[in-house]
DNA sequence: TTTATAGGTCAATGTATTTGACCTATAAAT
DNA sequence: ATTTATAGGTCAAATACATTGACCTATAAA
């Protein structure tokens, strides 16, 4: 009985998980689809964004894909000159990955929705709720 | 300086929905990658387990995908007897989907990863905060 | 008898991913 | 100086997946 009862709590926990990610992702993925871009685009832009300079090698790393993988829409995203890409000064062979001014912009446009949407969110629910939601999210993402 | 610093805030739970839903799928995603299936499949199991007698549009509404987008994946599980589509008695037109006793079997491991992962996270955090993630997640889903 | 609904399927196309190989340039090690 | 390792880029083939749009049956409702 407890067990079970504990069970259905956490079900429904699981599909908080999946509606909320779904929603979370919408806002981006609508702007994205308009200029044939998708999800894997936006994680470029963003962490790219979050670290410029940062090597092909570490964004493999964070988004955990293939090279083959990667390929393909960072060479789109560099052919748009949405992300540049220079040489580092202290190993020729590391690139230092940059977002252009218009990679800036469509960055800041993607991110925003879930900016606002979050902040929406974390003000309905409080200053404590938003503690607490980060602290359990880091447990889960640490795992 | 304050608009800046609540951004940062707010980029860090964007990354921290990145991370833990990456890290809430990678379970469920091995067993699956074993036989040949894929997230979709999950979901379809998921559905069905949650609700026995689901109807094909009522997992299409709840999926948020297209008929042709399901049929595969839903073929496929059919075929392998995990899932079984009898009649309505109600209204012949309309499939009710359910579990067999290995989709169940199943259903239970890849849910059950995460069921446990989320029981040891809400046991890290406490009850308040699963509260709290709750309430949060909420706001979040239905946006 | 007509129209609407639930479901199934197909073909064509487009897109994405994976595997696995192979290449250059540069740096580090011996 | 020569070998070896690293960062990155690319290709071809195969596979997988999704999309579009059409068309079909069976059943139910009007």
């Amino acid at each position: 009985m407890v067990d079970s009862k504990r069970e259905k709590s956490l079900r429904e926990s699981i599909e908080l998980l999946f509606f909320s990610y779904r929603a979370f992702t919408r806002g981006p993925d609508l702007i994205l689809e308009k200029r044939g871009l998708n999800r894997m685009h936006h994680r470029i832009l963003y962490f790219v964004g979050r670290e410029p300079g940062l090597s092909v090698n570490d964004l493999l790393s964070v988004l955990d894909i293939s090279k083959q993988a990667l390929h393909n829409p960072l060479r789109q995203l560099v052919g748009m000159k949405l992300v540049s890409s220079g040489k580092s000064a202290h190993d020729g062979r590391v690139k230092e990955l940059r977002l252009t001014a218009s990679g800036k912009k469509l960055e800041a446009r993607l991110t925003g929705t879930q900016l606002l949407q979050l902040a929406e969110v974390f003000e309905q629910a409080g200053p404590e709720a938003e503690r607490a939601w980060r602290k359990t999210m880091q447990f889960l993402a640490n795992d």
